[in-house]
DNA sequence: GGGTTATACTTAACAGTGTTAAGTTAAATG
DNA sequence: CATTTAACTTAACACTGTTAAGTATAACCC
């Protein structure tokens, strides 16, 4: 039976590749201007062959983020190791989720914006990777407010509170470039700063 | 000359026609989906007479969010007669804000995040709408500021930060419909309490 | 009023889009 | 070696934004 698997894995090969192929163009390109034909253009494939292996381009996005939520989550869980404080580690947290988000930008537009607008309301679903990254801010916040260092106790409203300052600083970073912007490090320093203070309090 | 007038008032009132055909489409139906031809037959004219009154598609868009954006501004000026402390005119006007966005989604997504994807960086230059929103929200701050309620002294990063939260939660309730979210009202009066106690700490 | 010019608007077309049905080719199976 | 099956492609459909060229009508001048 080695050429069913010989053929599995070409097939899933093929899947990387057009994968691959549709993040650099989507990243560089944008979504919207990045035809079916233009990936498989890339990979040397007939457009036809990319709908063998993905449903439709609103799929092959959904794929690509999903991959692009695994990155996060693993630079995020990496970093709980090696800290115990819980603020410290929700201010690195912080830093890092919004440090990522503009060092991928096109990518987390991707996947915090463009993707809910495709496929509404998913990806925060039981079992998504969505979900699981959600989990790590919670657990982190749910530290805090055990070891009673927060005054607000409700760990979900805490969680999104935080979830807001981020998301929001990070996509007015990607969004408006040429606004002028306090020095950028001073203003995620602030940000996070500021809800934790705020959250203490 | 009154012939000139009348075809000037015309000229005019078809592109107030354009604009509004435009506008409804493109928050139902979202800009992406929404077509010239879709336009035009909306108004029953063929679709270049659009291009007689607007350069493309993306100057239909830009025009679109210049009205949502004074809509808003009217909304937060009409609001600071009404009250004489800083803090409550800044609570009130981040409630304000993302209740506004809340209310027009689509209005809100395409002038703070789709827009941006097609003019980089436009409107928030000097002399537009935008620029005037932002205004709005220096003077606040400032005020805060200048009456030693908050810590932080620097008017810029202040209403920056605050700009993230409200934009931030704005966003995610758009976008993540599904999410298991605090009560709506707890969420948003937390952010802005948590952000302002954040900047007096 | 009649001829000319300018304005408003439309038709037709180009090059592109996502997607599908049908056709082809080559490899694996019996 | 014939047949089935899988992988892949070709051709087409109905759409997209946008433009050049054409037409009809209203305004202007004599």
């Amino acid at each position: 039976m080695g050429i069913k698997e010989r053929k599995a894995r070409e097939k899933e090969q093929l899947r990387q590749q057009i994968l691959s192929a549709a993040r650099e163009l989507f990243v560089n390109e944008g979504y919207e201007n990045v035809s079916m034909r233009k990936i498989a253009s890339k990979i040397e494939y007939s457009p036809t062959t990319i709908y063998l292996h993905f449903k439709d381009k609103a799929d092959l996005l959904d794929s690509v983020c999903k991959e692009t939520l695994l990155n996060l989550l693993n630079t995020l869980e990496q970093l709980k190791k090696d800290i115990s404080d819980p603020v410290e580690v929700l201010r690195k947290s912080g830093r890092a989720y919004i440090e990522f988000g503009l060092k991928y930008p096109q990518d987390y537009k991707l996947t915090f914006v463009i993707r809910p607008q495709f496929q509404k309301g998913l990806g925060l679903d039981e079992g998504s990777v969505g979900e699981k990254v959600f989990n790590y801010l919670r657990e982190t916040v749910s530290e805090c407010i055990r070891q009673q260092i927060f005054q607000q106790v409700d760990v979900e409203t805490t969680g999104q509170v935080m979830w807001s300052a981020v998301h929001g600083v990070t996509l007015l970073l990607i969004d408006f470039p040429d606004f002028p912007w306090t020095e950028k490090d001073k203003l995620i320093d602030t940000v996070i700063h500021t809800t934790i203070e705020g959250l203490k309090a």
